[in-house]
DNA sequence: GACTAATCGAGACGGTACGTCTTGTCTTCGT
DNA sequence: ACGAAGACAAGACGTACCGTCTCGATTAGTC
């Protein structure tokens, strides 16, 4: 016996204008200049249907992060058999975002989410290290026999990562040449 | 003709109450919700006496950190000798911040500084892995023959603390055992 | 060819819910307060139903205030053939509202109905004053030779009534003795 | 020995600004309608000016009416030596509110205030019949001997009022002649 | 019995205003 | 000149209601 709901259904079409009223407003203002106002006015909605279905802006912006609303989409793991290469290649993207103008804006911008909003963390950590990525592409490197089998994979995942986060905390200037010593030197113990 | 400078002179027991009153109510509210006007009244002092000398929350907060009010005072490296050890121990101190109570928040707050600061970004790398510590640490072990002369210092030093910053947006447990782990990973391509 | 209606009727439980909800709450919070989703919730009725029905707030009072369910049904003129009596009796209940606990709340809340709604303004002077009531038994009193012809007897009831008004929103201390001043004051003119 | 206070003082540009904006505004929206926001906007202000000093629109709309800005400056009571034709005079004047164009809006709006708000009910009893005026006026007939030693003056004054509020409430018309009847009736049994 | 309309409870929606909070500047007086 | 006290403009916060609309269920004539 279904229980069966009344009332009217959710709109989809407020949905997705919150999500990307969020997502281009993030890319102009970054997290902390986020004013759910500004969400509402650009969606065309108002600000109680925002807070009917997300209990604050992290969650909102948790919710654009995972529909790939905010980082580009570029972030899928080559797999061309040569796991240093393709590591260093996947890197050298992951590492471009703080190079491009307002890329480390919005990396910090998602840190700064992520302080806030335990999704955000833990979908940031997902979205640059995601199983379907980098570890997916170590274990697979593993089974090729390119990686000893009992390899620290999740440490090695979180390194790169974590770097990447430390390098755009810091402001450091990161050089094409940082990303070859950081993934030898991750590879190092991994090899067979 | 001496160009002495005329007025009363900058108060330094205000500057010491307002960097406390700080250090205590970040411990306590975390940075979001730390308000300059619960600073000021913390400290018994006006929110202009602040302003004058910070041009913001987030320098005030640097500054804190500069002076070791934030963090634990026991982030020395050790120096038994032998590294792995000295860097396990290091390291396992530095992930205790996230298994206290309340230890995780603070981390947290430290890099939502961070974002918004640059300073405060500069200032956590250093105070986690400054030349001070680990990287003169590491260099000395090159000294010693443990580590080869042409390891990736810098980039060590970056994965370790790159990697607690991680955990602490991600919310990941850490356990003791990771500690080992990620350290035999990262000395794995740098020992002799 | 009859033009019935088709479709379902109007739920008379629903209307008298909605009414008693009303009053109910009226009685507790007053009319500023008084809030159509809880009148909604409270008759446990969609908020369309009353919309469909009563154009807004006020012409719902205004209704709850025509079936008697918002004032004490005491008001009836009494006639014992003592015009002068007659009239200090029921002035007294009439200022008997302001000096119960919250009557006078009520009276303010009603005034308050009246400003927004003119049926409630309406209704109002016709409940408290209505030809079935004061101006009926004065006109009585007229005929059995106890005032002039010629006495102003609108004047007198709204003179009256108005009094009440003007001390329950000035808040005024009511005490017995004012009703016979007054009483007397605006019978002086008519008396024969 | 003085309690010297310290810090900025309050802005009287300010504190104006806010008076007559709210005075403004009520003009033309009534009481309902009237927003703090508006309020705050119109005067050039931030909202938290307002709320620093009035806790609530009722209390800003009561100072707006003690100061004169609400009604016209009009009610000074006539003194001709005449008691009844000065009080028709004067009856006929706050009867003029109703028939002017948007009068009756401006009382309504006021008697609305005036249910929230127990300084605006007194003020607005003070300012339509207050001691200076009606009151006043019908002692000084009592001295020239005009009147009764005995006559009920604050009932007479009070029913005047009463009667204006009473009017503009339930929406009736107002005719010259009505004038004439009410003062007639209420100075019947006051004359000697 | 199918069709058509109107009602109902539920509740999402775009809006407006609320009253509070925090920021960073400015003003006043005392030291 | 600096400090405390604190008023100020600006603007975001999250909440409360408004009146409208959408949804599916139900009810009552009409065909």
């Amino acid at each position: 016996m279904s229980e069966r709901r009344r009332g009217a259904v959710r709109s989809e079409t407020a949905r997705l204008a919150i999500l990307n009223a969020t997502a281009r407003l993030f890319a102009v203002s970054g997290y902390e200049n986020l004013a759910m106002e500004s969400i509402a006015a650009e969606a065309g909605v108002a600000k109680q249907t925002i807070y009917r279905w997300w209990p604050s802006k992290g969650a909102l912006v948790a919710e654009c992060l995972l529909e790939g609303l905010l980082l580009p989409e570029r972030f899928a793991m080559p797999d061309t058999g040569a796991i240093r290469a393709d590591l260093i290649a996947w890197t050298t993207e992951l590492f471009g975002i703080l190079r491009e103008p307002g890329g480390e804006g919005i990396l910090r911008s998602l840190i700064a989410a992520a302080t806030e909003n335990a999704d955000v963390g833990r979908r940031l950590r997902d979205a640059l290290g995601s199983p379907g990525s980098i570890a997916g592409r170590l274990s697979s490197a593993v089974d090729a026999g390119q990686l000893r089998s009992d390899a620290p994979l999740q440490e090695i995942s979180e390194a790169l990562v974590g770097v990447v986060l430390l390098r755009a905390l810091s402001r450091s200037i990161v050089t094409t040449g940082d990303v070859e010593v950081l993934v030898d030197a991750l590879l190092a113990g991994a090899k067979r």
